[in-house]
Formats: C-alpha cells, structure tokens, sequence
DNA sequence: ACCGTGACGGTAT
DNA sequence: TATACCGCCACGG
C-alpha cells in the first residue's frame, strides 16, 4: 500500500490540492506554505512523481513570474494552458498575470474583496 | 562518491 | 524587460 513518498511530498500534494480553481500560485509559494520554504524543486519533484498526479490540479502551479514551466511546444505546456483556460484563467505568451489569477490564501472575504476575476 | 540535469527562485547587471 | 549567476536538493548515470 501507500506509495508514500515521502513525507514532504505528502503536504506539499495536499497544499497543491488546496489552490481553488481559477487560481493559480507559484512552487515557491507551494513550498512556503507547505513549511518547505526554498525548496520550490521539491515541488516540481513530488507533481512528477505523484501516482496518479492526474487527480491533483498541477495546472494551477506555475513559475514565480507566472510563465508555464515546461519547454515552449512540449505536450504538458499545451495541456496546461488548455486545463487553465477552462477555468477562465488567461494565459498569453505563456504567461499568467499573478496579480490578477495569482492564489493569496483568501479568506472568503478576501474572495469577496478581489473577486474572482474582473 | 562525483557530476550533470531540472515542472525553481532571488539578486545583480 | 531580458540575461546571467548562484543557491537549492533529489535523481540518475
């Protein structure tokens, strides 16, 4: 059972499966929030790895200055801008606007405040 | 055990 | 704004 891991990979998951959708947030952040702060690879490491990462929404996690991190033209840089467009978050030249779609641990009145979008 | 690689990030130039 | 460097750490060869 249990394909454990490791422990670190477990919360950084588990803070991954916390990014609402529409929103997205940077490893860095992921990490920090996960208690692992400076260690934005790890990150990048345990989506890799994660079995059946597909249930995890891993679109949502870019790079600290909001571009997709896979190779420009690769499949999973397609897939993502794909999966985040579905969820109304625009992606252009690669790159996400973090002050606009970017996660900020919003309280529900924070949601209120900032909205969405728009 | 050494070294290159990478789904990263911050700072300097 | 873009590029270059360096710090970071787990893996694979």
């Amino acid at each position: 059972m249990a394909a454990a891991v490791s422990p670190e990979a477990e919360r950084i998951l588990a803070t991954v499966a916390r990014v609402p959708k529409g929103r997205v947030a940077s490893y860095g952040q992921i990490a920090s929030i996960a208690g692992l702060t400076g260690r934005a690879r790890l990150v990048g490491w345990a989506l890799r790895n994660s079995p059946g990462g597909t249930k995890l929404p891993w679109h949502r996690i870019l790079r600290a200055d909001g571009r997709i991190a896979f190779p420009e033209g690769s499949d999973a840089y397609a897939l993502q801008i794909r999966r985040l467009a579905r969820e109304r978050v625009a992606v252009t030249g690669g790159r996400v606007d973090l002050a606009r779609y970017g996660w900020h641990r919003a309280s529900s009145l924070d949601a209120m405040l900032w909205g969405p979008r728009d």
